[in-house]
DNA sequence: AACACAAGATTGGATATCAATCAATGACTT
DNA sequence: AAGTCATTGATTGATATCCAATCTTGTGTT
């Protein structure tokens, strides 16, 4: 079992990338460690293992923050993220065995029968996952978990945009590569490569302004006690501490920003929940 | 100013790719905690940092250890290392201008005067600066950032081998390289870059035994001086604990990394600094 | 010698406390 | 009334102390 603050990170980031918690969105440390019942240094931990992982920014006194990158930076990830794909691709076409090939071909056809089946959730995670395992054929997991970090931080980006792809196209490309790579066609699946990425980010329009739906403890209350990814539990606990904290509910305040028009939306709006807990 | 587990995380980074922290050295909390005269949660937080950066691995209930790659981890960082270059190399040499291809051969000149004068610690970190110029030119923070850690990686994996490279040689590959990509050769760039790093891999002979020749408090003793900021701390000190030890360790640049035969201990007698402080 | 067990040391974590800093508020001036 | 400045409150950065769990070590027994 791995450390809490370890745990504490995971959850985090998979609320994250789900969409859950938005860019700009306060991790307090007060309010973390009372969500997560752990104390603030375990929260601290987990907060640093998220900036170093592009996910938070700590501004210093003035606390965490859901990382909130700008349009350069986005680029620069993109542009990060096709350069791995494309190197992997060149080493994919020269080593890469039948198995691959089948086990890449599987997975598009995986996803086209849940784009099929209008199952868009599930498409959308098929195709992210399409590049997870197209690194994975690498098998270099230094590369895999460079990767893995610049995924994520593509699907943070994702909050800030307004989400119009044509996933059928996407799902095409992804097919496609397929076959050029294993025709031997490395220079255009390159290009291909190239232009799929190009395409996610031509749909960017960065409205900049995010506002959370919910206070990060009903953003977090999925993950807490369903241990649904076969993580760890989050705590056995010691009895309580007595100390006059009553109701026990961490009712958050809220930090809104300011010019926010009226969202008192802590009635557990179900809205565009894009992502896809569990 | 960043934090103070920051400022700590880059004083070990920079104590392990000087090689005065060697892979397997136990990085004790309390021991860190005193050297730097901060509490063990601040420690504990820069080695997060480090473990997080590939640069530490952490054990449970047993402690930090300046982390020990496998061979085969070795091969992955410089796979992955080599994959990053060259997809810079295919960027720079549609996008660069004139100003940055006389960056780059500005840089060889330096290097070559280096290893011309003898002056062999410079042209190594001459060299291994060209690497950083080359990626920085490609004006991609996130790239630039995981290339930095993977050359950090590169850096330490030094420290379990016995160097035994051809300067000159590596020397005339990067200027080589110039030399293709600035023609619009770059399929042979690409080349001569794998072929470059695989001349460095080949030279690995993972001579799995290495032992610290100092402890910790002496190998971080140069960086401690003024620990206000954390510039560039070259500048010999004498530690101002007490703590017995009272040698100043006049750190001499010496690169000549010649096998020692295995001594028993941590038992500090010989001082041959095999880091290349900047 | 091999094994079991107790003692010590180290880590992971909790709690309480303090200083520094930032945000918000309110008082005061113009 | 508007604007500026000081006070207050809240949050972070960091420390010290304490505790439980685990690992290591050394000793004693078989």
């Amino acid at each position: 079992m791995s450390s809490r603050s370890q745990t504490i990170a995971d959850i985090l980031t998979r609320a994250i990338i789900d969409h859950r918690l938005v860019p700009g969105c306060k991790l307090g440390e007060r309010e973390l460690s009372e969500i997560f019942d752990v104390s603030r240094i375990v929260v601290r931990q987990a907060l640093i293992r998220l900036a170093d992982d592009g996910l938070a920014q700590i501004e210093r006194n003035r606390g965490a923050f859901v990382a909130k990158p700008s349009m350069q930076e986005a680029m620069e990830i993109y542009d990060a993220l096709t350069l791995v794909e494309q190197g992997v691709a060149a080493q994919l076409s020269d080593r890469l065995g039948p198995a691959g090939w089948a086990e890449l071909r599987q997975h598009v056809e995986r996803q086209r029968q849940a784009v099929a089946s209008g199952n868009d959730a599930l498409a959308d995670v098929l195709g992210q996952e399409f590049h997870t395992v197209f690194v994975r054929l690498s098998r270099n997991k230094v590369m895999q978990e460079i990767h893995a970090q610049l995924v994520r931080r593509t699907t943070l980006l994702r909050s800030l945009i307004t989400a119009d792809f044509d996933y059928c196209n996407l799902l095409d490309d992804h097919s496609r590569v397929v076959d050029l790579l294993e025709k031997g066609r490395l220079k255009q699946a390159m290009d291909l490569i190239d232009t799929h990425h190009r395409t996610v980010v031509r749909g960017y329009i960065m409205d900049r302004e995010v506002f959370p739906e919910m206070t990060p403890a009903e953003a977090l209350a999925p993950y807490l006690d369903g241990k649904a990814d076969g993580a760890t539990p989050i705590a056995p606990r010691k009895p309580a501490k007595s100390s006059g904290n009553g109701d026990g509910t961490a009712h958050a305040h809220v930090h809104l920003p300011k010019q926010d028009p009226a969202p008192k939306s802590r009635a557990s709006a179900k809205k565009t929940n894009r992502g896809l807990p569990a």
